[in-house]
DNA sequence: TAACGCTATTGGATATAGTCTAATATTAGG
DNA sequence: CCTAATATTAGACTATATCCAATAGCGTTA
């Protein structure tokens, strides 16, 4: 079996359809985490590893610092700065109540979504006769 | 009420959380099409538009051509020059053996993309008690 | 025949989401 | 003091998709 002829050849080792380029959502479950309880960045990166939503990758810090970012800057999500405690100062948000109805749009555009990738899924599957 | 406090504001009013900016999932779609059929790129326009793969929105032609000169790249897909009928010169697509694969591949990931968006429904629905 | 619309493909610039690498800073433990 | 863990940020880059524009063949119709 030649490598050409498969998904693990060197020019598709990283193909998509391993999973590897899925949105990971970092929006929404990052709504979720705060709808829950208010926390600063790195325990929202410990959070999401937790949950293993990256397809067993360890998390990005940056890329869910700068959803923070842009969080803020819409305003569903607010910061102040913890200095009290021992370690580093850190950034504890909360959810605003325009960040629970984004939330609560997202429940809406979640099910739509996963109605589409269900039916994508059984699609495939008939024509492969998985 | 105020437009400040929901996501029809200026400043959100092509919220994520509407599905503006979720992946359309070209590669797995186009794959499903042409593993049924060969087909050339405007035809494929016409048949993910029929779907209803975007949330209500037009099918955006360009992506379509650019996933498709991926594709082809990747040795999922290969095209030859239809010039026989009418009309301008169609590439007409059809998969290859690799592109199978990939396919059989995305199935796996979609049901496990699938299995994340659904328990974040959920844990979205219990705490906003919806 | 000129104008228009449909079919069919491509390119440039931009947007959004996320990754990789690196840097900075505080503090606790050995 | 060195290192590891905690905590945040910046620059460059990749993947996916969008918006606008251009090109080109062909049929209809005014």
């Amino acid at each position: 079996m030649s490598d050409k002829n498969n998904c693990t050849s060197d020019a598709n080792a990283k193909c998509s359809c391993k999973g590897y380029n899925l949105d990971k959502l970092l929006q929404p479950n990052i709504l979720i985490l705060l709808a829950k309880e208010s926390l600063h960045g790195y325990s929202i990166i410990q959070a999401l590893e937790k949950k293993d939503l990256f397809f067993g990758e360890k998390a990005d810090n940056t890329g869910i610092y700068r959803t923070l970012s842009k969080l803020e800057e819409r305003g569903m999500i607010r910061f102040e700065w913890e200095l009290e405690n021992t370690g580093p100062a850190k950034k504890v948000y909360h959810i605003t109540d325009e960040g629970l109805e984004c939330l609560s749009n997202w429940i809406d555009t979640l099910e739509s979504y996963r109605k589409i990738i269900e039916g994508m899924t059984e699609e495939a599957k008939s024509i492969l006769n998985k």
